[in-house]
DNA sequence: CCCCGGACAGTGCATATACACTGATTATGG
DNA sequence: CCATAATCAGTGTATATGCACTGTCCGGGG
């Protein structure tokens, strides 16, 4: 009965997470931003001057995650807030320091990435890649369904 | 250069693990257990009474993370720490009413483990638990070799 | 025997996570 | 138009996460 816990999905995704987050932080450390701050930014930077929610979605996080995940990096001035054509709204954009930040720590996050990526092989990563986006799909489906 | 960041691998598990949470979280409400508590009160139920190093090894947890996820279990005295042998040492194991709460969100931590592993397919999930375990193994060993 | 390195665990601090609730603004149906 | 639902974002609260540092205790060398 118990025994199957360890199997756990949430248990097993947690962990590793929890691992792999661990050695980007060690390996971004000289470039002062942690592996979900780089994310932030790498995504912003791609997904242009967005709104708060699509960059929350885009990111896989709660929009009020988004929100505090924000401060560092606004008292650090990478990030900048502006109001949207929605009065609703708030554009989240990069700051000219955010960009130089970003482009200062990509080597890094590439040698944090290859350490993984080549320890695993690449053709296993795009299959585990796969998987983790259909378990995303699937979760947010089961979360909706579940909430009536 | 940039887009290659929506690889990331890090990116990608903690996406994964926080949709994934989510959904245990919604369906494990009624037992009062977040995830992760679910998760330490399973593992602690399985390793037997042992010491917190013990545990949050098991657990692929920091062991002062594991201090901070205790309180809200200490708190309602679900589980219980003793001095260990080693006078150093803090054992921790299930109270009575620790295995009580552990068997009635048992059944629900099946509902939402079924509804994960049933859309992802037995054979998929299995799969994905190999990589997890070998990403986990990987990321432990790069994390010690570049803190050198 | 004592000192000292190593193992065990807790705390201070900072960040990460998300639900419930709130306030503000926009779209929509009558 | 206006009432009302729907959308956008922030805050209160609680938990989760881990590094740096501290204190305690165990075991080995001199």
């Amino acid at each position: 009965m118990l025994g199957e816990t360890a199997g756990c999905v949430c248990l097993n995704l947690r962990g590793a997470a929890r691992a792999v987050t661990q050695l980007y932080d060690e390996i971004l450390k000289p470039s002062g931003l942690k592996a979900t701050q780089f994310s932030v930014l790498a995504v912003i930077a791609q997904v242009g001057p967005a709104s708060m929610s699509v960059i929350s979605r885009t990111l896989v996080m709660d929009r009020t995650t988004l929100t505090r995940n924000l401060k560092p990096l606004l008292e650090r001035r990478l990030v900048k807030l502006r109001k949207g054509e929605d009065r609703r709204q708030r554009t989240i954009q990069l700051t000219r320091n955010g960009k130089t930040a970003l482009a200062r720590a990509l080597p890094l996050w590439n040698k944090a990435q290859n350490q993984v990526v080549t320890g695993l092989g690449q053709a296993r990563w795009r299959g585990m890649a796969q998987l983790l986006g259909e378990t995303v799909r699937l979760s947010r489906v089961q979360t909706a369904r579940n909430r009536d």
